[in-house]
Order: C-alpha cells, then sequence, then structure tokens
DNA sequence: TAATTGTATTAACGCGCGTTAATAGTTGCT
DNA sequence: AGCAACTATTAACGCGCGTTAATACAATTA
C-alpha cells in the first residue's frame, strides 16, 4: 500500500510549485502560465497517477461535486418501483456530463426535518433534488432557509421551492375524459399513493374534474387509496369489487398499481375491457407489453430528471431562473386497456384483434 | 446567509476546548471526559444546529462514510431495469443502518479502468460494489490492487475480488430442467444480456448442461442474445421465429426480456404455454401479474444487496472474510407460462383456469 | 509537606487542496 | 540606463476536523 500522490508530489516532478500544478489542473487562467509548464505538469500528473483527493478539494473549494436525489419512501416502496429507473438513467447521464456524482438517500416520512439539515448542514452535496415530495412535509420549510440548491419533482402549492412536474391534473382529467367518451359513465377511482403525496391528490382533482365537467357525481364510495406498490392495487381492486358498487371503467394514477388491478379483475373473472376499462398513469415500458396493453398516460420520467438537474444546475451556479417551477408535457396512450366499452358481464361482443386473442382463445 | 457552524462555535459556547468537543461527539472514551462537561457539549451542539462538515471530517479521517455502487451499464439499459430497484431497496436499506451513503455511478463498457481509478484514488468512496461486471472489463485488475474494498455482484472466475451471487447454472439448469421434465425437446435460449456479462454465459451454460444431460444435442441455431431491454426480447423472439426452426419451448434469461418475447409470440398468433412455454429468470414483481403469469427462477435481489454490503463491511473494517464469494439461493417458481405441453399450433387443448381465461374467452 | 498517580483538558499539528497577495523575471519605452 | 507594465511563479494562509503529545489539576500516599 503505497503512500497516496498528492500535488506536492507533482509539483515535484515537474519542479514547480503546488500552487501552479494546482493553477493548471484547475484551468486557472487568470494568471497565466506559459504552454511548456503546464504540459510538464500534466505529464507529471499522469505519470505519477495523480488524482486530486475529493474530501480535500471539497473542502478547499465548498464544493463537494455531489448531488443528492432523496426519495420520500421506506426501501420496500423503492424497491417495487419501476418508474424509478427512467428518473436515475436521466439523471445519471446528465450529472456524468458534468463530472458531478449522485448521492442516494431516502427518508421515512416523519423524519424529514432531520435528514434534510444532516444533509444540507453537513454538507455532503451541493444541491438536492427531491422525489415524491408530501404535502404534510415539515422538512420543506427548513429547505427553503437551507443554503443549498433545491429541486423539487412535484409541485407543493404553498411551498417557494423550485420544482419540475407534469400537469397531473390535467393528466388525469383527459385520461378519465377519455373514458368518459367512450361511454362509460360509472368510473371507479384508485390512486397511486397516500394522498399526502401531491401527485396523488392532484390525479384525484383531475379525476373529479373530468366527472364534474361531464356532469358525473362523485361517489367517494368508488374511490380506493393504493400505496406505490402492485399489491395495493391488487388490494384496492379486490376492495372495489367486493363493496358490490357498480362500475364500468376504472382510473388507476399509477401503472404499477393498475397492474394489481388487473390481477385482482382477472381473478373476480372479468375481462378487461369488456367488464371494466382500466387507464393507467406513467407508461412504463411494460405498459405496451402486458396484456391487454395498458392505457395510459405518459410521464417523461428521463426528461423530468433532466429537466430537474437543469434546473439545479442553474441554481447552483446562482442564476435565477426563468420560472420557479417546470411543467412537462404528457400524453394520453390508449391501447386495448380501454378499447371500447362493454357491459359488465357482457361476453363475445369484445372483438379484439384475431392474433391478439388467439393467444388465449385456445 | 449566516455563517456556517463549527465545533469552535460550539466548543465556545460550551466553554471547552475544540478538541473536548470532538471527543464528546465521536464517542471518543479513550480520555475519559466528565459527564456533565459532555452533556454541556451535547445541549451546545444542539442549540447550535451543529453538523459537523463532511468534507472536513473525510479528510481527517481518511473516510468517506460513502460507498459506491457501480452499475456496468449505459443509462438507457438503467432506465429500462425493472431488478435494479430491488437491489437499491436492499443496500440503502443496509446502508442507512450504518449511517453511510451511497453513491450511484455507471460506466461505459470501455471506460472502466479510468472511472475505477478516479474513483477509488481520489476517495470519493470507502468502498466500492460492482454490479453486473463484464468478463472482458479491463479495470478490474487495477480493482484488485486498489486500496479499497470492492465486492463484485457477480461472479468473476478469473478474478481474485470478493463477489456475491446466485448459482446462475444450477439456476438455469433447473428452470431448463422444468421444461424438459414437462415433455419438451426442442427448446430455445434467449440470453439476459450480451455474453461478456458473467450472468449471461453462466445462465447459457446452464441451459447448455441441462441439455446434455438429457441426451437432447444443443444448437446454436435456437439461441438469441438479448441486451437486457424487453425490445431486445421482442427482436431474439422475432428473429426465432423468423428462422423456421422449430421448438415448443423457450428459456429467457431475464424477466424483462421474456415479457418482450411474450409480446412477439402473441404478435406472431401462438399462445403461451399452448404452443410456446416460457420461463423466465430474476422473479420481477411483474412476474406474477402478467398474463399468463411468468415461470421464473427467483433471485432474491435485496437479499443479494445485503449481504454485498455485509460483505464490504466486513473487508472495509478491514476482517477477512469467511469466503472469497458468497452463492446465495435460487428457487424456481413455476406458473402458468410453463404449465404443460403443448404441441405448436395445437389450440383448444390448453384448459387455464375458467376464472382466467374468462377475462379473454370473450 | 512533598512526591506520586490518575484524570480532565488543551495546544498544536496534519489531512490535501484552492487561492490571495506578494515576489521574481521579462519586455518595451523614453 | 532607468522606469513602467506585464508575465510567470510561489509562499503562506485557510477550509473544519481528528488526534497525539503535553499540561494543569485533583486525589492519594509516604
Amino acid at each position: 500500500m503505497s503512500r497516496r500522490v498528492t500535488s506536492q508530489d507533482v509539483a515535484d516532478l515537474a519542479g514547480v510549485s503546488r500552487t501552479t500544478v494546482s493553477f493548471v489542473l484547475n484551468n486557472v487562467n487568470r494568471f497565466s502560465i506559459r504552454p511548456e509548464t503546464a504540459e510538464k505538469v500534466r505529464l507529471a500528473a499522469q505519470q505519477l497517477g495523480y488524482y486530486p483527493n475529493a474530501s480535500a478539494k471539497a473542502l478547499a473549494s465548498n464544493q463537494t461535486k455531489n448531488i443528492g436525489l432523496i426519495i420520500t419512501r421506506a426501501p420496500h416502496y423503492i424497491a417495487s418501483d419501476p418508474f424509478l429507473p427512467q428518473i436515475l438513467g436521466g439523471l445519471l447521464d446528465a450529472i456524468k456530463q458534468n463530472s458531478q456524482g449522485l448521492l442516494l438517500e431516502w427518508v421515512e416520512p416523519g423524519q424529514q426535518l432531520q435528514t434534510y439539515l444532516e444533509l444540507t448542514r453537513a454538507h455532503h452535496i451541493d444541491g438536492m433534488i427531491l422525489m415524491t415530495p408530501r404535502l404534510d412535509d415539515p422538512g420543506l420549510r427548513a429547505l427553503e432557509e437551507a443554503d443549498i440548491p433545491v429541486v423539487l419533482m412535484g409541485y407543493i402549492p404553498w411551498s417557494s421551492l423550485h420544482s419540475v412536474d407534469v400537469d397531473n391534473l390535467a393528466a388525469a382529467e383527459t385520461a378519465v375524459s377519455h373514458l368518459i367518451d367512450l361511454g362509460h359513465r360509472s368510473i371507479a377511482c384508485i390512486t397511486n399513493a397516500a394522498l399526502p403525496y401531491t401527485s396523488a391528490t392532484q390525479r384525484l382533482d383531475g379525476y373529479r374534474l373530468a366527472l364534474q365537467k361531464a356532469g358525473i357525481a362523485f361517489d367517494p364510495k368508488l374511490v380506493r387509496e393504493a400505496d406505490f406498490d402492485i399489491q395495493s392495487g391488487y388490494r384496492a381492486m379486490k376492495s372495489l369489487l367486493e363493496s358490490g358498487q357498480e362500475f364500468t371503467a376504472v382510473f388507476v394514477a399509477s401503472d404499477n398499481v393498475a397492474l394489481g388491478a388487473y390481477s385482482a379483475l382477472r381473478e373476480a373473472g372479468l375481462s378487461i375491457p369488456g367488464d371494466v376499462a382500466v387507464v393507467g398513469f406513467d407508461d412504463i415500458p411494460l405498459a405496451s407489453f402486458v396484456s391487454p396493453t395498458l392505457t395510459s398516460v405518459a410521464v417523461p420520467g428521463q426528461e423530468i430528471a433532466v429537466e430537474s438537474y437543469k434546473l439545479l444546475t442553474c441554481l447552483m451556479r446562482g442564476d435565477l431562473p426563468e420560472s420557479r417551477s417546470v411543467t412537462l408535457p404528457t400524453r394520453l396512450i390508449p391501447r386495448e386497456s380501454s378499447r371500447e366499452i362493454g357491459r359488465r358481464g357482457k361476453r363475445g361482443a369484445d372483438k379484439k384483434s384475431a392474433k391478439l386473442a388467439s393467444c388465449f382463445n385456445d
């Protein structure tokens, strides 16, 4: 285990001072340095395999070159989230181009304040992106006053923090209107998460708005709360079915949860969309691969990540972004799960394309 | 923007020296400190909202308290990996209990050496876990000599690095044997990734071994390489079908890829498992929710993560682990996609349970 | 009282690097 | 030559904390 190579070693080998090394390697051109000297330094650095110590650099420059992605959810829910990789992919890509690092953190609801304080005050990171924030997050106020840039992935009306999100309300309204246009009048709703998560509330509001515009009365008995994972979707649909409520369609505010609902519907012997049409949300890659393919609202996960990062870098540079929040477009993607209206229990009327049905009509 | 709170501030407020503060807050009991003094310090720290600066701490103690998870794949592939969250969930959980941080990194194949050197020499992290290593990774040698603990998620025979993995070969053999036991003799194979990824090779070897034991000749024309994502599975199956080769079953070494294969099979008007039985690998949460439910080899993702972390902490402590590599058990979970043998093109013979079929026989 | 043993506390150095203010070296002009 | 105006380089300090070696103090013993 040889001794660590420091900038002093590079300086010695190159026959210059440590300061010169620093100037060369950090491209500081305020003090002009002779090209040949610079070359000598670079050569020495390469020759020795010199890599500046990250901690020392961070301490001296007050920049960790790390940004944090904080997820307000327990690991259990993280483990089964098919949407997360999209965010990560987008973020990792953007970050690397900036030669920064990504620190991943999670916070259990209730521990937010302490975690945020630790993260910002201890200066582990230069900036943070907060995934799936909750309306009741007691730590957000602290972040507003923290001396560190913050971007929310999700919109919190009462907060002054910058944010990136899709228009959940409008998107949900479009999705539900789609069902209404198909002739459905009794439409159930399963949320994507508990209501303190802003996206859940907003999507539920979109559902209500669509009903209202169509003159359909909102019936709380047709609404269930799910909780990110498939199992919760299964339970929610089961609960709806067992309640005896009549409905010909369901808006599920998360594809993952919707697949749980699929399972419950199948188990009950109900056809999709013949007996119950289903519209999901997120358009996870699998949506077009399950059977029947799932109508969904496409959410540009990678773009959300990239935009969040753009906003964050803007804040980290000290610039004031154009606007407090960025809203990205969504797109409803109609697929088989909401193809046409079917009456409950009706059989043999739903014409799927032959090649698709062949797989099951055996 | 108030000045940062340092340990000196705490010392001043408590009326002691900075050293005492450090001793108290780090529980150094080599020098005994009067309890009331300690209490005074703790109170002052809390009162001021003191959080030790991470960089300074790292620099002084030579410990970053961060571990790195390195993924040898481009962001595009990360974005569509449904298995990743399980690893992350497990890792995040374990790490938090140790109050460490997780730094996420990716490396494009070809850039490994440079990335590893930067990561270890610059000492961004105290230890690293390498996901999906490649047999042809030119950076592994460097890691063997690096002064930083490394654990591979995946087994590389020629490397002396510690590793955690499942027995891919045996698991694949079991999966394929399962198909053979069901009466299949013409079994295709789609790998989970390109062959330089060790798991791909090992699973393919398991496939070959099962065939061999059953006295079935290996036919390279029945093998296709996929590449992590769904699309590649779709393409691979399409290619198999178009090749005109006869087969009644397919072993797909990744559930994600298998779902792509599902799609291609459906599009070709073939029933699962009636015309082609399918066995996947990984047992992602969705496996039991797609239709038909997917027979798969359950890989304990979270356990892999936890065991990797355990091994890593062991190495970071400087202890010598019991063994160089940990092998975790897998379990074949038979589901509908491999229920019984069907002859190709045969229709109407495959009896699914009524309640499941009802959904599609409308 | 003086010497001895512990016990509680601190002064001071080092971690490796960024950066300012000062210095040595060079050229151009009168 | 003499002075100014740059240009190239460096000494030295600070970032905030961990830690060792030294010190002050109280308690015990001869």
